[in-house]
DNA sequence: AACATTAATGCAATTTTTTGCATAAAGAAT
DNA sequence: ATTCTTTATGCAAAAAATTGCATTAATGTT
């Protein structure tokens, strides 16, 4: 279980709340982790019990105060012994090559309009990645040498995206011909 | 949940036992569908109490009886009426992104390391895939077109690994430079 | 000859994730 | 004016996945 961890990465970085986390992971970040708002707050809470976090409520009229997250020294300290371990290859499950694999029970139609709707999704997902891939470029060379690391892992997205596009663009070829 | 249809799909093209379909997962499948057998083996259980499907004992010396499951009419239905739903995008949890965000918690060789292994893994599995595929592309023009759509999943899992390389290459560059 | 791996399944307990429900107000859109 | 989205958190229950343990024999490896 690396959600902690992944957690406690951002926390490191800047101290968030939990919905700041949770738009993190929606928007920019969800080449690189997924969770819904539940497991985050969750996640925050057992963090918090364990010491590795800490928060300050800030207040707010009619909203829920918020709680602003920053991680400890034994946060800082877990997340160094963390990182010495080698971490597992992730998982793929995707219920849409399972559809596809499958596909001969249902028609044709049915699968180009999946592959549609995906495309568009990845689509979006590129075209903002390639946006803060921009913002990066536009840094002064040692701004770029800071963020280098997230950087390569954002890399990571946007190759990622093309190369999923470039085989829906296959798939959909293929399924119409 | 769609390791369920998961399982109805593999059964759907031939009728296996638990060990054959963590088989299929762990070699040719990975790129596609991931799962513990403990998961596999429940999961059979309970799709078997659901009557979609159903097996036969086939009796062995020594180890434990293969049970042999196949897909019954209810499941062919169920798996049908599954494909005509629309699927989510798949979920990313990427621990080695979240490791490299967070490097600069620890040295460039632990990450180098981190990197070079998984490569490693990744190249290993793009070669399987490629043999796969060799295999397709040496079929008969009526059987590629049989086999079409799994085939269109394997060209997934291709072009995904092709593109994690090029990535890895990228990034131990950025690391080493 | 000893040891590791593969074949084949499973129970039980724990951990993780998801789903459903709930609240409340500001701001944006039609 | 009304409706939708965003902001901001949380509890409780259910479902799914993981971890740990257990068995038995053949085959492959050093």
């Amino acid at each position: 279980m690396s959600l902690k961890h992944a957690i406690l990465v951002l926390l490191e970085t800047e101290p968030s709340s939990g919905y700041d986390l949770l738009k993190q992971f929606n928007n920019s970040l969800g080449y690189f982790w997924n969770a819904k708002h539940q497991q985050i707050y969750q996640q925050l809470k057992l963090l918090s019990a364990e010491n590795l976090i800490e928060y300050k409520l800030e207040e707010q009229h009619g909203k829920p105060d918020r709680k602003v997250y920053k991680i400890t020294k034994s946060g800082v300290a877990e997340l160094s012994s963390w990182l010495n371990n080698s971490v597992k290859p992730n998982k793929i499950n995707d219920a849409l090559l399972v559809k596809i694999y499958g596909g001969h029970l249902t028609d044709a139609d049915n699968l180009l309009a999946e592959l549609e709707n995906h495309l568009h999704l990845h689509q979006k997902v590129l075209l903002q990645l390639k946006q803060i891939e921009q913002k990066y470029l536009n840094l002064t060379e040692e701004l770029k040498e800071k963020y280098k690391l997230p950087y390569i892992t954002l890399r990571r997205g946007i190759l990622g995206e093309e190369a999923w596009l470039t085989w829906a663009d296959e798939a959909i070829n293929m399924i119409k011909k």
